[in-house]
RNA sequence: GCGCCCUUAGCUCAGCCGGAUAGAGCAUCGGACUUCUAAUCCGACGGUCGGGGGUUCGAAUCCCUCAGGGCGCGCCA
C-alpha cells in the first residue's frame, strides 16, 4: 500500500484507538489534502465530543500527536485542533520506490472479484444517432477497462435497439430501395437518412403504412424471410457501428452485443412470473407493476407498463427481463447502466420492479450511470447550423483534422503525422467527455478540447510525449531505469507524492464510477511533472549521475502513471507529438 | 403534479463521505524562448458558492424552503 491517505488513515487510527481506547478504532482519522501541510486529520474536533469527560480538542489532537512519535515526518497541533502532516521525504522516496517496483503501480487487485455488468453505448438502429451515444460510450467503456484493471469480471452489454414498431416501415423501405443500395448507405453512416426516408414513406403513403404495420407482424412471429431481412439491415448497420467503435478505439465486440432482440423469447415468461406472483396487475387493459413511491400527476400510483393493452411489449419489459437475465444468468454483483439521464424516472421504477419480483436481490446493486446532455457552444441541445444532428464520424473527422493541422509544421512525415493527429484528434474528444462528471450537461467545443493547456487530452498526451523524449534525448529505455530515486528538489518531492496517490484514485474510479477523478488526478499529475520538467534537467549536460539516475526513476514511473491513466480512460498515447 | 440534472470568477468546469484564506483552465494584463519538445512556463487580476431558513464549534458541501434553467413522466425506446 503506497497511498499516503491510506497509510496514515491507519496509522492515525492505531494512534487514536492506543490514546483513548479500543472502542474508539472505528473512528474515521478524516485524512484529508491540506494546505498547510502534506495531510491533515480533522478526527480530533469530532471526537472530543465523543469522549466521555469531553476534553478539548486540541488535547486530544496533541494526545494523538504524542502517539506518532515514531512517524516517519512531522506532526503538527493547529488551530482548533487540526494534525498537520508532513511526510519525510526518505519515507515518500521509500514508497515512490515500491510503487515503481510493483508493475501495477500499487493499484490493487479487487479480491474477491466482483462480477461487473456494463451497460453502454446502446446506439438504437431505428433512430437517429446523436452524440449523446459518444458520451455513454466513451464513459462506460472507461468503465470498463477500470474494473477489468482492477481484476473484477467485467461483462459488456451492448444493449442495441434493434427492435420494435418501427422496423416494420425499416425492413419494407430496404426492400424498396433494395438490398445493396440499403446496405451501402447503412454501412456508410447513413442509418439516419435511411430511417428519415422511411418515416417519410410512412406517414406520406398508405400503402407503405401498412405493409410496414405487416411487417411488424411477420417480424414478430419470427417469419423467416423477415427476419433475414432484418439481419441485412441490421448487419449492415452493426458493421458502421464497429467503423465508429474502431475510429474511437472502443473495446466493445460483436461478442458484447445483447440488443433488445436478446430478450423476445423472454418478455411473455416476464410478464407471466409477474402476473403470477401478483408484482404485476392489470389496468386498463394493460399489465402494469406499480412501485410503491411513485405518482403521476393526479397523485394517482405510476404505471410501470410492461404489456400493453393490444398485446405488445414496451422496453419495461425488456429491461425487466435484462435484469434478471444479468442478476441470475450473468451472476452480477453490480450493473452499471451508462445511459442518458433522461431514462432517470424509468430506471427508478425499473429497479423497484425488480426488486418487488426479487429478481434484484439485495447482494447485488443496479446503477443509473446517468450521462448529462452534450450541449453546443450556444448552449442548446448540440446541432449543426442547419439544425441537423450531427453525424459522428463527421465529428471525428474534425477532430483529427484540427489535430492535423495544429502539428502541421512539425516536420514529421505523412505516416507519422496521421497517427498523431487521430490520436490527439480522437483522444481530444474522448478525455472532454470523460473529464466533467458524466451526470451534468456538457458543452462540447473543439477549440477548448484541443488546446494543449488546460484539464484536455493532448495536454495529458503531451507532459507523456515529453517524458518519452527525455528518455530518447539521453539513450535510456525506461524500463532498464533503476533509480534510487531521492527526494531533493521540492518539484521532486512534490511530483513522487502525487504519483503516490494513483492506486487510490483507481480504485476510487470504480466504486464511485467517476471517470472524472481520474481526469482530475491526471491533470494534476501532469501539472507536476511539468513543474518538475521546468526545474529539474534529468539528462542535460552536468547533471550528477546520482541526481540522474533518481530522476529517470520519476520520469519511468510519471510516464506509466500517465499512461496507465490513459489507458484506462481509453485514450491514445503517442509517442510523440 | 412527480422524477432526475443543473445554478460556484467574464466563459467552461472542479470541489459537495462538513473543516482553516473556495480551486483550475480559458479570457484579460505583465513577464520568460541559443527548449531534456515554448503548441508546454511564471505572476497578477477576478467569486454575496442562485435567495432565505435550519443543523453544527465549523456549511459551497447535510436538511427544509423559494426562485431560475434543462430533460423526462400510462400504453415510443
Amino acid at each position: 500500500m503506497t497511498d499516503p491517505q491510506l497509510v496514515l488513515t491507519e496509522r492515525v487510527r492505531l494512534a487514536l484507538a492506543d490514546a483513548f481506547g479500543a472502542e474508539f478504532a472505528d473512528a474515521d482519522p478524516l485524512i484529508r489534502p491540506s494546505q498547510f501541510a502534506d495531510f491533515q486529520a480533522n478526527v480530533a474536533m469530532s471526537l472530543a465530543r465523543r469522549l466521555p469527560d469531553r476534553p478539548k480538542p486540541r488535547d486530544v489532537a496533541q494526545a494523538i500527536a504524542d502517539r506518532l512519535g515514531d512517524f516517519p515526518g512531522t506532526v503538527e497541533v493547529s488551530g482548533p485542533g487540526f494534525l498537520n502532516i508532513t511526510l519525510g521525504d526518505a519515507w515518500i522516496a521509500d514508497h515512490a520506490a515500491h510503487m515503481f517496483d510493483d508493475p501495477r503501480a500499487g493499484v490493487p487487485t479487487t479480491a474477491p472479484a466482483a462480477t461487473v455488468v456494463i451497460d453502454y453505448s446502446a446506439p438504437n438502429a431505428a433512430k437517429e444517432m446523436h452524440v449523446g451515444h459518444l458520451r455513454t460510450t466513451i464513459v462506460g467503456d472507461a468503465l470498463a477497462r477500470v474494473h477489468e484493471h482492477l481484476g473484477n469480471r467485467v461483462v459488456r452489454q451492448n444493449h442495441l435497439g434493434d427492435w420494435g414498431t418501427p422496423f416494420g416501415m425499416l425492413i419494407e423501405h430496404l426492400l424498396d430501395i433494395g438490398e445493396p443500395a440499403a446496405v451501402a448507405q447503412l454501412e456508410a453512416g447513413e442509418g439516419t437518412e435511411f430511417y428519415q426516408a422511411a418515416r417519410q414513406m410512412f406517414e406520406a403513403d398508405e400503402t407503405f403504412k401498412r405493409r410496414a404495420r405487416e411487417r411488424v407482424t411477420t417480424l414478430q412471429s419470427g417469419d423467416a424471410d423477415t427476419l433475414r431481412l432484418w439481419h441485412v439491415f441490421m448487419n449492415a448497420t452493426i458493421r458502421y457501428f464497429n467503423k465508429i467503435y474502431a475510429m474511437l478505439g472502443v473495446t466493445l465486440t460483436d461478442a458484447d452485443i445483447a440488443g433488445e432482440s436478446m430478450y423476445n423469447d423472454m418478455l411473455a415468461k416476464t410478464c407471466a412470473d409477474l402476473e403470477a406472483s401478483g408484482v404485476a396487475v392489470l389496468s386498463e387493459g394493460a399489465l402494469c407493476v406499480f412501485p410503491p413511491g411513485f405518482t403521476g400527476s393526479d397523485d394517482k400510483p405510476l404505471p410501470l407498463i410492461i404489456r400493453k393493452s393490444d398485446g405488445g411489449y414496451g422496453y419495461a419489459t425488456t429491461d425487466l427481463a435484462a435484469i434478471r437475465y444479468r442478476v441470475h444468468d450473468l451472476k452480477a454483483d453490480r450493473i452499471l447502466y451508462v445511459v442518458g439521464n433522461d431514462q432517470a424516472l424509468h430506471f427508478q421504477m425499473v429497479f423497484a420492479a425488480a426488486r418487488m419480483a426479487g429478481w434484484l436481490p439485495d447482494s447485488a446493486s443496479a446503477e443509473h450511470i446517468q450521462i448529462g446532455m452534450m450541449l453546443g457552444k450556444d448552449g442548446r441541445r448540440f446541432k449543426t447550423r442547419s439544425g441537423e444532428s450531427v453525424k459522428l464520424s463527421d465529428l471525428l473527422d474534425e477532430a483529427i483534422d484540427r489535430a492535423r493541422a495544429a502539428i502541421a509544421d512539425r516536420g514529421y512525415d505523412d505516416a507519422t503525422r496521421e497517427e498523431i493527429a487521430r490520436a490527439v484528434g480522437i483522444g481530444a474528444v474522448k478525455y472532454a467527455d470523460l473529464s466533467v462528471s458524466h451526470d451534468s450537461e456538457y458543452v462540447f467545443d473543439f477549440d477548448r478540447m484541443l488546446t494543449l493547456t488546460g484539464n484536455t487530452g493532448p495536454y495529458m498526451q503531451y507532459a507523456q510525449a515529453r517524458i518519452r523524449s527525455i528518455f530518447r534525448r539521453g539513450g535510456v529505455d525506461p524500463a532498464s531505469v533503476t533509480g534510487p530515486i531521492v527526494i531533493g528538489e521540492a518539484a521532486e518531492r512534490a511530483l513522487a507524492l502525487q504519483l503516490l496517490g494513483f492506486p487510490a484514485v483507481v480504485e476510487r474510479v470504480g466504486e464511485a464510477a467517476e471517470p472524472h477523478r481520474l481526469c482530475a488526478f491526471l491533470f494534476d499529475t501532469a501539472t507536476a511533472f511539468t513543474t518538475f520538467f521546468e526545474n529539474c534537467p534529468v539528462v542535460k549536460e552536468g547533471v550528477p549521475a546520482d541526481t540522474r539516475a533518481s530522476r529517470l526513476a520519476l520520469c519511468a514511473l510519471t510516464l506509466r502513471v500517465l499512461e496507465t491513466g490513459l489507458n484506462l480512460l481509453g485514450v491514445p498515447v503517442p509517442d510523440r507529438m
